[in-house]
DNA sequence: ATCAACCGCAACCGACCGGTTGCATAACTT
DNA sequence: AAGTTATGCAACCGGTCGGTTGCGGTTGAT
């Protein structure tokens, strides 16, 4: 298998976005708020930060374009979740990258032995 | 538990730069390529990358600034590979927030159930 | 001793990012 | 109907990011 075969099988290309969403203290705070507190609306969510409401709401659209988290409107406000698929989509990238690791370090043990 | 309590023990707040750092798909491909093909020198990763060297190697530093990869001086040119620890800290990050994302939704239904 | 390969350092550039302020709109509340 | 609450939209700003070019320094090969 090539690599560019097996970059295209784990997570496609769409992956970085999903990295690059959770690269930001703000943003990772506000997953592990909506993870453990359940579904907040943006005044909730900004009610708790120094940040100003529209920098929540923008971090969240970030998360959202990425799938991490989806929003139901309820009224006048804005109810946002997490979405735990792209998730998984995530630790299976990095699942595959430690274990084709294991396998190579298993090959050069191999070959320096022969 | 608190969520600040939560976060603190959840990869600290130094979580989000690993994932900062695989939020870039030029360095996701890099770190594919580490981790199926084994070590590389830099001129190796550089030679099958539209990208000049340089950029190559400010996309290795980031890489290592975040601990996920590091370098072995070998003669004149300098070795990369991977750092498996520092994936699993991102891992555990994503497991903690699914994990609280299915107990807060428990909840919630056995709120509605009462 | 020369020459080529591999690398480090620094400056520069356009684009994107995180954050703010200001104003407008829609939905409850009383 | 008036006031308040929750949000949306747009412009603006400094800083970081991804990438390049140019040059100098080591290490290895001939």
């Amino acid at each position: 298998m090539t690599p560019a075969a097996t970059s295209r099988q784990v997570g496609g290309h769409h992956t970085a976005p999903i990295f690059a969403a959770l690269g930001d203290e703000t943003r990772l705070a506000l997953m592990l708020r909506l993870g453990s507190g359940g579904p907040h609306s943006i005044a909730q969510l900004a009610a708790e930060s120094p940040l100003t409401r529209q920098a929540i709401t923008k971090h969240l659209e970030v998360l959202g374009a990425a799938g991490l988290v989806r929003s139901d409107r309820r009224g006048r406000e804005r109810i946002w979740n997490v979405q735990p698929d792209r998730l998984d989509e995530a630790r299976q990238f990095l699942a595959e990258v430690s274990r084709q690791w294991d396998a190579a370090l298993g090959r050069l043990k191999h070959f320096v032995e022969e």
